[in-house]
DNA sequence: GAATCGTGGTA
DNA sequence: TTACCAAGATT
């Protein structure tokens, strides 16, 4: 077939407009009146072909089960598959069917989903979990609008819930669709309901789940952001963007996104007891970064601040008596969705002072087993343990 | 509509 | 090292 291009379709970049960035999207020619049944036709027909053909073997494909199907929607949401995969596993044997979800915790569900961030997730499929309980009788229910009123459930989750679990013939829209439907009917440049549309109209009335899936394997493993494997791909023949003579590199919403830089004093407060030693812990807001996980105490930094003069203030505010001599870990950067932190830990032997403190004892062996901790606070955790080990 | 919410992989 | 990015949802 074609011989013109490497298999690295990069070559002839154009500009791809962000979906969220202008307005004007809506206006020309629609996308959706090129999109004729036998064109609809051929794109499904391509497309579930590949995908019988290459689909990855992944835990939730072929299963039967809607809770299961949901669990792994909800894990993805925003996540890698390869990051997911194993988070799934444990999960579920954890718990198992919906109702054994239902009589979880929030500490439980914390706990399985520690490390994974989007913290909000497992809180809401937690509730989701008891709503369906206690109002559905323990079964999803089966509508796209039902399931889009669950908590953590958006237009995407309901539609490949819907889809996959239940034969729903309706889109489901995420990162991936809004890429390559972008990239096929170039240059029209379908805006965000253009692509809803689009989805629609294409998905496979027989095969809805498989549709749905299909198109988003295809983007993640092939119609990539950058350097797209066009050579690969079941759509390359109905490609608008390929036709067009280049491929678009994605531009996406995040390029805009503000980072905040930030530094904060951290203070691992040792204490050594004749059955070993244990760290101070607090727990953080319920709402918000992080919320409802466990922290070393600390504080954000000023501007020109002294860390150490602010390690000390951290101590005083939890009425403890240091030693003299604090013992300063390697500074860490840890970077989130909005905020780029530089952590300064300080490793400080202290006797707890009288008064009632909103923090919490822990032996240093049990952690892991008693706390909940954001990927940042196991890193220090990591160098505190060194430290204490090399005894300084 | 814009901002917020994590983490680890990759170029 | 920095910046981008990933099967989005909520406020």
């Amino acid at each position: 077939m074609s011989t013109r291009s490497s298999e690295r379709g990069n070559q002839d970049v154009v500009e791809e407009k962000g979906d969220s960035a202008s307005a004007g999207h809506e206006e020309g020619p629609s996308a959706l009146s090129v999109l004729t049944p036998a064109v609809a036709d051929r794109i499904r027909r391509h497309l579930l072909r590949w995908y019988d053909a290459h689909r990855r073997p992944l835990p939730w494909r072929g299963e039967q089960d809607p809770y299961r199907i949901w669990v792994a929607e909800v894990m993805l949401q925003q996540t890698r598959v390869e990051t997911a995969v194993p988070y799934y596993r444990r999960w579920l044997e954890r718990f198992p069917t919906l109702e054994d979800l239902a009589a979880a915790s929030d500490e439980e569900v914390l706990k399985i989903w520690e490390g994974l961030g989007y913290y909000s997730r497992p809180l809401r499929l937690l509730q989701a979990a008891r709503v369906v309980k206690e109002s559905y009788g323990g079964e999803l229910p089966r509508s796209l609008e039902e399931l889009r009123r669950l908590p953590g459930v958006g237009p995407y989750t309901a539609g490949a819930v819907g889809s996959i679990a239940f034969g729903l013939p309706v889109a489901a829209v995420d990162g991936n669709v809004r890429r390559v439907l972008t990239r096929c009917f170039h240059p029209l440049s379908p805006g965000p309901r253009q692509i809803e549309a689009l989805a629609r109209a294409l998905v496979d009335p027989r095969r809805p789940g498989d549709f749905n899936q299909a198109l988003m394997e295809v983007g993640s493993t092939l119609c990539r952001p950058r350097a797209p494997f066009c050579t690969a791909c079941p759509l390359s023949g109905a490609c608008g963007a390929r036709r067009g003579g280049g491929v678009p590199q994605a531009v996406s919403p995040a390029a805009a996104r503000r980072v905040r830089k930030v530094e904060e004093v951290v203070l691992v407060a040792v204490w050594e007891r004749a059955g070993g030693a244990a760290f101070l812990f607090r727990r953080r807001p319920a709402r918000g970064l992080l919320g409802g996980l466990w922290e070393f105490p600390g504080a954000e930094l000023g501007a020109g601040a002294d860390p150490l003069s602010a390690a000390e203030a951290v101590l005083g505010a939890l009425g403890l008596n240091g030693s003299a001599s604090p013992f300063p870990l390697p500074p860490l950067a840890h970077a989130f969705t909005h905020r780029k932190v530089l952590y300064h830990p300080f490793l400080w032997r202290v006797l707890p002072g009288s008064e009632e403190i909103p923090a919490r004892w822990v032996e240093e062996g049990r952690v892991e087993e008693e706390l909940i901790l954001p990927a940042a606070q196991k890193r220090i955790l990591s160098l505190a343990r060194e430290a204490l080990v090399r005894g300084t």
